[in-house]
DNA sequence: TATAATTAACTGAACGTTCGTTTAGGCAGG
DNA sequence: CCTGCCTAAACGAACGTTCAGTTAATTATA
C-alpha cells in the first residue's frame, strides 16, 4: 500500500480481507490492521463505526468480487451435466487461486455471533446457494434438492478446507493440490458414484 | 461441576472442549475458563504449562474420546458397501449428538500454528484417516483412495458445518437436521452418483 | 482569479478493560 | 514434614475505542 495516496475504504478492505482469513476476528487487532494499512488505529474509525461492521463489510466485498461473474456464466448453460462442470471447474480454480477466500468462508462459517451469521447469509450467499440448487434440480433426480446443493458444495470445499492437514497423511501427492485433479474427481464422483456400473 | 471435589486435568479438560469448541483459541481466555471450573486462573498453571499445552490436550482428548469404537466397528465388516454405510451412520451420529466436536473439528483445520496442527494430525487424525482411505480402497474403484477419503469425510462433514446457515437458505427444512436424513443421502449419493441408471 | 470556508482524512495521546502469565504463600492429606 | 492443589495479588502488554486537534484537498464566495 502506498504510503503517498490518501486509502478508502476499498483500500482497506482490501487489506483485512486476507488478514481476517488467516486470523480470525479476534486474532485480527485494529492496530494490526492499521499498520498493515499505513495509518494509525483511530483512522479507520474514521471509515468503520467499530470493528464488526469492518468485518462485515470486507467478508460482503470478499463474496462479492469472487462470484460475480459465475451467476451469469452457470445460467448461460442449460444442459445439467455440462452446467455442473462448469460450477466445479469454476469454484475449484477460485478456491484454488486464492486460499484466503476459502479460509474467510470457513470462519464465517463458525462465527458465534447470529446476527452476523444472518446478515452475510442473506445478502451475499443466499443467491449462489440458490443458483446451486437450481443446478441440482436439474438433474432430475430423487435428491433432496437443498441437502444435494450442501452436498456438492461441500465435495468441492472440503479439499481445499484440509489441504494443510492432508499434505501431512499417507496418500497425499503433489498432484492432489492441482486444481483440474480436484475437479475431475469431483465431477466423476457426483456423476457415477462408487459403483461404476 | 462440583464444588466439592479437587479437579484433575481431566475435569478441566472436559470444561474446556465445549469452550473451545465454540469461542475459539483467542475467543476462550484463561480467567473465562477458570471461573467455569471454579478454580483460580493460576491454578490452571498448575495442570498446563500453558494456554497452547492445554488446548492441544483439549482437542486429543476429544478426538480420543469420539473415536475410540469406530475403528474396531470398521475392520469387522468386510464388505465393502456396508462398511461405507456404517461408517457414514457412525459419523453422522456422532456429529449430529455433539455439535461441539463438529466446531473443534473445524477449528482444529483454521488453526494458523502449523506445528501445533502437525502435532495434533500425526497422534490424532492419522489412525482414523487410514482406516477411511482403506474403506475407499475396498471399492476397487478407479478414484484416487486419498482424494476419495478427503470426498467421504467432507460429504458428510460439510452438512453440519453448515447448519448453522443452512436454515436460512431457501428449500431447508427441519428433516435436514435429522441424522438418519442425512446419512441416507450422503450414503445413496456415494454409491449411485448423479446419473442414475 | 484570489481567497475564505468547508470538509475528509488523519495523528497523538489517552481511557478503561482484558489478556497470558508469574510469584509468594496457604492449607489439607498422606 | 512434605507434596499436590490451590488463592490473592500483581506484572506488563495488548485490546477496542474515543477525543481534541492538525493537515490537505475541495468547494464556495468575492
Amino acid at each position: 500500500m502506498s504510503r503517498l495516496r490518501k486509502k478508502n475504504r476499498l483500500d482497506i478492505l482490501n487489506l483485512a480481507i486476507p488478514l481476517f482469513a488467516r486470523l480470525g476476528y479476534e486474532g485480527l487487532s485494529m492496530r494490526n490492521l492499521a499498520s498493515k494499512v499505513g495509518v494509525t488505529p483511530a483512522a479507520l474509525y474514521h471509515h468503520f463505526k467499530d470493528k464488526d461492521e469492518l468485518y462485515v463489510d470486507a467478508v460482503s466485498h470478499a463474496f462479492e468480487q469472487k462470484t460475480a461473474d459465475i451467476k451469469t456464466v452457470m445460467a448461460a448453460e442449460d444442459e445439467p451435466m455440462k452446467r455442473l462442470e462448469v460450477f466445479v471447474g469454476w469454484f475449484v480454480r477460485v478456491l484454488n487461486k486464492d486460499q484466503d477466500f476459502q479460509k474467510l468462508l470457513q470462519r464465517v462459517m463458525l462465527d458465534s455471533d447470529p446476527q452476523r451469521m444472518q446478515k452475510l447469509t442473506k445478502t451475499t450467499f443466499l443467491e449462489l446457494f440458490s443458483a446451486i440448487q437450481n443446478l441440482g434440480e436439474s438433474f432430475k433426480s430423487k435428491y433432496d434438492p437443498h441437502l444435494l446443493a450442501i452436498s456438492i458444495i461441500g465435495l468441492v470445499l472440503y479439499h481445499f478446507e484440509t489441504s494443510s492437514v492432508r499434505s501431512l497423511l499417507p496418500g497425499s501427492r503433489a498432484a492432489h493440490d492441482k486444481a483440474d485433479t480436484i475437479a475431475r474427481h469431483v465431477t466423476s464422483l457426483l456423476e457415477n458414484g462408487l459403483l461404476t456400473h
